[in-house]
DNA sequence: GCGGTTTGTTGTGCCCGGCAACGTATTTCG
DNA sequence: CGAAATACGTTGCCGGGCACAACAAACCGC
């Protein structure tokens, strides 16, 4: 029962919205945003004008139109000065990066993880890779915030990663230890990686425009970013999405959870190197090698991409039920997965899935690749920022 | 990418949250109004007034508070003169109502539904009903609008029910139908029963105050309303929610969706009837036999009851681990079923859910009982009016 | 260079809610 | 019974936000 806006927070609505288009968009006209944002010029005048005094945007000379008429500043983000810094935690490895505003990954570094590090053990580690990329920081660039993506359930509230089987994380405060690390003083989002790589492609990838979408991300375990009516779902204490623990086999094989025939022993990473026979291999060089072997015609292989592609279809159809999404993309392990087993996902959906769900879902793989993760990452730093532009600024 | 509101939009927000406040908690004062909606005391004022002068609400002598201080005015929903006219569309049932803004049920009629009794069909009777109901209307009464809930896979832009196997319907326009049969000018909104029955429980029931629900709803089949982040998940087209098709047992029993192994199949009157060995019987009346049998030691009643309780632990941890949800509420037959199966439904809920995701997860049984779904559809056509509260008056 | 066209800029006005001063209704206390 | 205290409604004023219109600026085609 809340009441509607007070005037300032339609200022930072607009302010906003506005630095949210040029982010996402690129470069823009002020023509432009007039009608896409549907305010009056001056109104736009004003706020871009704003923008510019906190050193958001910049306005540039106008490209060549060809038309009759003044050409119409173009604002653009200001990709270097204002940036986020970006990690992703995964399995085996663990990612940073630099991100401008606009979205452009500006410096990175990759190390590979030792399993069962632990956070604090994890923080120095992420902490280097920051300061390694520091120097190159133009000066008078400013940090607005610092994205943590990891492949666990984190709760909301404050970060806390509550369970991560595949790192063997129990609440591991991963936030607060690198906040302790770093020393600067920026706010620190933590979020689950699959939420964040939905977020990305939602905001700037396949799913632009989709209100409602699956991302089904695969690690050594499955996750999904959903977004329904265009907003993360999040559930009560931030774990929404836990799709992996989906029990497709009443009293199954056992699963690292706890529980019994989770959707991710079937199509998980050790399902499929298993049921290929490969039982002592991991990492995704294994996984891909599967998919290879089975592309040239390995037998066993084949049985084995083919089976999960049907387990993989199984879930999917039944989430298409729950959800009736616009759009399933299949992310990290599950895009390899779907690549080879396309058919069996197909063929398990239509034999499932209630048309009228059907009608329009549309199956996809990521438009931004490995880097989903980490540009989500930062997607969640800036989103403080675009909140609020003027005060987090 | 949307722009901040306009200032009129302010207003009608504004105006809207103080009728959906009086609405939802009845008689308020206008002091307790300003705390509640942060607003100042002027701008109460004026907001109660445009509304008393729309005829919208009511202001009345203030109740004796027992402090010192000038007593504050007393702002009543008018709860007579504004009403809604709501339908539920049940397997074998058709409900009709005169709703009240402010919740309350001015007048009611019920009628059995011959099975297999199409759109075109039903529509006369239920417009029959409203005419029954007509002449009780007092002088000067204004109705906003009419809901209708059907137990079916309704479309979100028209209405149109997709897919209902209980009642046979297959593209029944029942709100074309209705518009045409009523011949009275007010907006027709059609929605799915568990979709009005979570709204309003979500509204005035248990689950005020819950922004994460699951409302399992049963008739013949199972359908689910579901509350994310405090609002309705519709999905793409309309159609989420139908967790009584999420696949339980994969190449399992035969569903009248034409798929199989359905939750439906497990936990739907069919399925209990059928495994407490009463094939022929059909219809709630059948259910609650068997409940009570089980409920006096009847062997072969309590196995079934136990199994179906048992399946439905497990669909309701599936649920949980992918929404993450504050509360669960059981409606229709899947209350008796729970209440008869609460052992068995936690024990699977504790095997299979994440322990994060039990934390803080609530099983309850509705408020509303069996008014829920009418009192929902009500919400339905009142929400066009809580939205812009003098455009829609 | 000149008109047509599109856009930035500036000044004005409307609307909304906050605020403070004042009037009013009720309780409490002497 | 009456004055003080308390809480509230009402009124007028103010600042902020955006739309609008008029004017200035920049570009195109001729």
């Amino acid at each position: 029962m809340r009441a509607g806006p007070s005037q300032d927070e339609i200022r930072r609505q607009n302010l906003g919205a506005l630095l949210r288009y040029v982010h996402v968009h690129g470069a823009t006209t002020r023509a432009e945003l007039t009608t896409v944002l549907g305010l009056n010029r001056s109104t736009i005048g004003a706020l871009t004008a704003d923008l510019a005094g906190a050193g958001l945007v910049s306005e540039g000379t106008p490209r060549e139109t060809g038309r009759a008429g003044r050409p119409s500043l173009v604002v653009r983000p200001e990709a270097e000065r204002v940036y986020a810094y970006a990690y992703s935690v995964e399995v085996d490895r663990l990612r940073a990066a630099r991100v401008g505003l606009g979205g452009a990954v500006l410096d990175r570094r990759e190390l590979d993880r030792p399993r069962n590090l632990l956070a604090e053990e994890a923080a120095p580690l992420l902490a280097g890779a920051l300061k390694e990329m520091h120097p190159a920081v133009p000066a008078g660039a400013v940090c607005v915030g610092v994205g943590v993506a990891v492949c666990g359930m984190v709760r909301r509230d404050d970060g806390l990663v509550r369970l991560s089987p595949p790192t063997g994380w129990v609440d591991e405060p991963i936030g607060a230890a690198l906040a302790a690390e770093l020393g600067i003083d920026v706010p620190i989002t933590v979020g689950n990686v699959a939420d964040a790589a939905a977020f990305a492609e939602h905001a700037r990838g396949v799913a632009a425009g989709c209100e409602n979408i699956i991302y089904l991300y695969g690690d050594v375990g499955v996750g999904a970013g959903i977004i329904a009516g265009g907003r993360r779902l999040t559930g009560h204490g931030g774990y929404g999405g836990e799709v992996g623990h989906m029990v497709v086999v009443r009293d199954g094989t056992r699963c690292e959870c706890g529980s019994r025939g989770c959707w991710e022993t079937e199509i998980g990473e050790h399902a499929l190197l298993r049921a290929a026979g490969r039982h002592d291999a991991r990492g995704r060089d294994a996984l891909l090698a599967v998919f290879d072997a089975a592309g040239r015609g390995d037998a066993r292989a084949q049985t084995a991409v083919r089976q999960a592609g049907d387990w993989l279809g199984f879930g999917v159809a039944n989430l298409v039920n729950i959800f009736n999404p616009e759009m399933v993309i299949f992310g990290g392990t599950m895009r390899d997965l779907y690549l080879a087993s396309a058919a069996q996902v197909r063929s398990r959906l239509n034999s499932i899935g209630l048309s009228a769900c059907l009608e329009h879902v549309r199956l996809r793989t990521p438009k931004l690749g490995a880097d989903a993760a980490l540009v989500g990452a930062a997607e969640l730093a800036f989103e403080r920022l675009l909140a609020d532009p003027l005060d987090a600024g």
